[in-house]
DNA sequence: TTGACAGGCAGGTAGCCACTTGCCTATGCT
DNA sequence: AGCATAGGCAAGTGGCTACCTGCCTGTCAA
């Protein structure tokens, strides 16, 4: 899950379904040229995506021929359990 | 940040510091060694510390020949900021 | 002052990872 | 059926990075 955090486009991808959760890859693809500049291939994205739900930071949902991407921050969690703010 | 927090001996070393604040260069790479296994040079640890400075994560104090690595949790709030749970 | 100890600097290497290219599968529309 | 769309698979490549080796600097005690 660290990993998966490390990498920028992976944290503007989660930005990105914090502001529109449930996106495809195409949707997903486009919105992340538009407004954040990220011009990688539909296949990097994809990629990324799979990083991601490895991760257990986005689930999957299967539709016809869609396939949706929420988000799930539960796994964030850990980090601040992990290592506590002190007083 | 997030970069500094990919490495799995990075993570380790945190661990440790949480454990037992301000240790040295030295005290940190026999007690990675004794109790997490982790079989690395000094430099190899120190470039690691090195990283987690830069990324906030550890604050440094010299002391003489000495030089004390604490623990910074502060920076750990932006993950949960920036990606808050949904209700 | 000389040796031991704590740490720093710099070049080199090997493995990993983000990304691409090229081709394939599956679903839906007309 | 036939074509467009949404997505998947797999091999190859370049750059980054974790790690090492070798040598140097600075501090303290005998």
């Amino acid at each position: 899950m660290f990993k998966a955090l490390a990498d920028p486009t992976r944290r503007t991808i989660l930005d990105e379904l914090t502001e529109r959760d449930g996106q495809t890859l195409f949707e997903l693809c486009s919105r992340l040229l538009m407004k954040h500049g990220i011009d990688s291939t539909r296949q990097a994205i994809s990629q990324h995506l799979e990083v991601l739900e490895a991760a257990g930071l986005v689930r999957i949902k299967r539709e016809g021929r869609y396939k949706f991407h929420y988000l799930d921050t539960a796994p964030l969690k850990q980090i601040t359990e992990r290592w506590p703010t002190r007083d």
